[in-house]
DNA sequence: ATGTTGACTGCGT
DNA sequence: AACGCAGCCAACA
């Protein structure tokens, strides 16, 4: 049997790419940030940075709890913040970890940037 | 199957 | 220096 002949015919309901991209973001250390553009790079550079931001949207959805509210953009700034259940509820959970944010953005972001292909 | 959208990013004008 | 556009891949209608 080259192959089984009955497929699992449920397919996993979230493709491969969504569980990687949680997965890293699930590796983040609390008190760190990253980008979606660094996520990308570390799954293959190939991949649209808009794509890691599609998959963090399902981070809501994955069965593992997500740290969303460490993947910033390449600025720093909380454009997730918006898909939270309360526009503030991204920015506190990043000052819970002593993570100073002004105006939408993080402060010390140099010093905060976690990178997955580097540090990983 | 095709078209559109999307929590982004880099480059060009 | 600021603004705008195009590129990237995958899921949904």
């Amino acid at each position: 049997m080259k192959k089984p002949a009955s497929p699992p015919a449920a397919p996993p309901p979230q493709r491969n790419f969504f569980a990687d991209v949680h997965e890293v973001a699930r590796l983040i250390p609390p008190g760190r940030v990253t980008s979606y553009g660094a996520i990308a790079h570390y799954l293959g550079a190939r991949h649209g940075a808009r794509m890691v931001g599609w998959a963090m949207m399902a981070a809501h959805t994955a069965e593992q709890y997500v740290p969303a509210h460490r993947v910033l953009n390449r600025l720093g700034q909380l454009t997730g913040r918006l898909h939270y259940p309360t526009p503030t509820a991204m920015q506190e959970a990043l000052e819970r970890e002593g993570i100073q944010v002004v105006d939408d953005q993080v402060v010390g972001l140099d010093k905060l940037f976690w990178d997955p292909s580097r540090e990983l």
